[in-house]
DNA sequence: GCGGAAATGTACATAAGTGTCAATAATAAA
DNA sequence: TTTATTATTGACACTTATGTACATTTCCGC
């Protein structure tokens, strides 16, 4: 029979695992993601780790898999969310770039530094870039930009991010929301109307002084 | 005495350790940088190694120093370089994404991969983050733009570059050559000359169809 | 050719990781 | 309470890495 078993009263789960191996990922890449290591931070004998995966090699292909199911969806589903004017689909996507809940930048970054010595997660990574710029191309050509341009702006918008997130800095939302309008400016080559900010910054819980 | 030993008839050297280093860095990031791989790498006794270097921490270091000393001198460099216009500007600024002499792009995302597991590069990869955009940004400023959006500007340039190099795409000069009006037309806000192009191209060898 | 510095190699001690197996404990279901 | 399933563990065998001690080779100047 099919079961809801969320609390099995088990100490370790198969859930368990992946998560601690996330954290260890986004604190200090895939080579930190060893099973010993892993069993300390858990209380758990190392061997019992056997029990939910195969091996090692399981264990990063459900990381890979729940990263690939996160990050392309939202951002694609932003790029194609309603608007009435390019500025404010693009506050839609930037929704993404503020919410973690749609866009995991930690996960991101900690995946494209192991794509540096896996050609496997290198692929994966690569068709991710593709189908995001490719969703953001569609973007701009749905409000009158050619094939060309659209594909450079849509570069532009994605890898400002990408570059960001590799910046792995800190900065506070504030700080980060009062470029905003610029960043649209430069990216959409026009001004945003100050209703389409308020809504933006309201959705995020951000007062502008 | 100070002497110049390049070739000391020796099969090893300082150099040789940091060259393969390097190389295993690039290739697979900093935890496939272990001894015993590069002893074999370089046909050597891997004892033979302690020679040369302390320990691998010392390796390490000094393959940072070279990263510092090599991408950020020229970036800043070029932003400073002499130009009638912003655009022209731009373009000298572009020498680095396209000249493998003027920045290492695999070097750059290797170091910055690096910084996710160690707290002392990431502090490094910050300072040369910093250094970088100011230098863009005093160009920006050179050109009438105010600090605010010449910053945010100073930034979409070098994000775009490091979003990027974050891809690790290997696409051929003439379609990334192709781009490059446009990407100026976005940064500067103004469209090229024709002539500043043709420099541009010309210098790089590209002969555009 | 000889002695010493420069470079290399062999042997040893240690640490951290992998995965298998058989024994055992804890829980849910009967 | 018994039983089957699910989870946990320690012991074992193996691999790859680190660094030290000491012996050995190679080259260069004298």
């Amino acid at each position: 029979m099919e079961q809801a078993m969320t609390d099995t009263g088990w100490r370790g789960s198969q859930e368990g695992w992946l998560e601690a191996a996330y954290d260890s990922l986004l604190e200090s890449g895939v080579d930190s993601v060893k099973i010993l290591p892993l069993a300390k931070r858990l209380n758990l004998s190392r061997t019992s780790f056997y029990w939910f995966f195969k091996d090692r090699e399981e264990l990063l292909s459900a990381l890979v898999a729940r990263w690939r199911e996160k990050n392309t969806g939202n951002l694609v589903k932003q790029s194609e969310a309603y608007a009435e004017s390019l500025a404010e689909a693009m506050l839609n996507v930037f929704d993404c770039w503020v919410n973690k809940d749609l866009f995991d930048s930690q996960f991101e970054f900690a995946v494209r530094s192991w794509a540096l010595q896996s050609p496997e997660i290198l692929a994966e990574v690569h068709e991710a870039d593709q189908a995001r710029m490719e969703a953001l191309g569609r973007m701009f050509m749905r409000f009158g930009y050619d094939a060309g341009p659209a594909d450079v702006r849509a570069r532009t918008t994605y890898l400002v991010q990408i570059g960001y997130i590799s910046m792995q800095s800190k900065e506070d939302l504030a700080l980060r929301m009062k470029r905003i309008p610029e960043y649209i400016a430069i990216y959409t080559g026009q001004t945003p109307q100050q209703r389409e900010l308020d809504r933006f910054f309201a959705r995020h819980g951000y007062k502008p002084e």
